[in-house]
DNA sequence: ACCTTGACCACAA
DNA sequence: CTTGTGGCCAAGG
């Protein structure tokens, strides 16, 4: 449900994660701010929909984490993009986190 | 017009 | 670190 295919918001957000270079990420925020709006949870479900055809991974939250059941696989890309990651310390559940502080990308940069 | 659902966000305890 | 609470937006029922 939510979110027709038509819909400029898809367009817009779609539009947005595919222009977003290798190896730098974007939040679900920065996303929608970009689009004028505060709806980040629109954007995720935006993603979560019609993120298949676009690079997701390079898409994450405001903590600097991926989406929660797929951390292994934005993991694969990174590595391969040559994303800034930070590894997480032993003593967190987190797997490793992006350097979100060097690696936040905005449109038009 | 109201309620429910979300790959969210921020703050407080 | 974990939970809880409230707020955000768009679309469906």
């Amino acid at each position: 449900m939510a979110l027709s295919p038509e819909s400029e918001f898809v367009a817009h957000v779609l539009d947005i994660v595919d222009a977003i270079p290798p190896g730098r990420v974007m939040t679900y925020g920065d996303i929608a701010a970009t689009l004028g709006s505060r709806g980040a949870r629109v954007v995720g479900q935006v993603m979560a929909r019609y993120g298949s055809d676009v690079p997701w991974w390079r898409v994450i939250r405001a903590g600097g984490h991926p989406p929660v059941c797929h951390e292994n696989r934005a993991l694969e890309h990174y590595r391969a993009e040559g994303t800034p990651l930070v590894p997480a310390s032993v003593a967190t559940t987190d797997a490793y986190r992006v350097d979100y502080a060097s690696a936040r990308w905005s449109p038009g940069e």
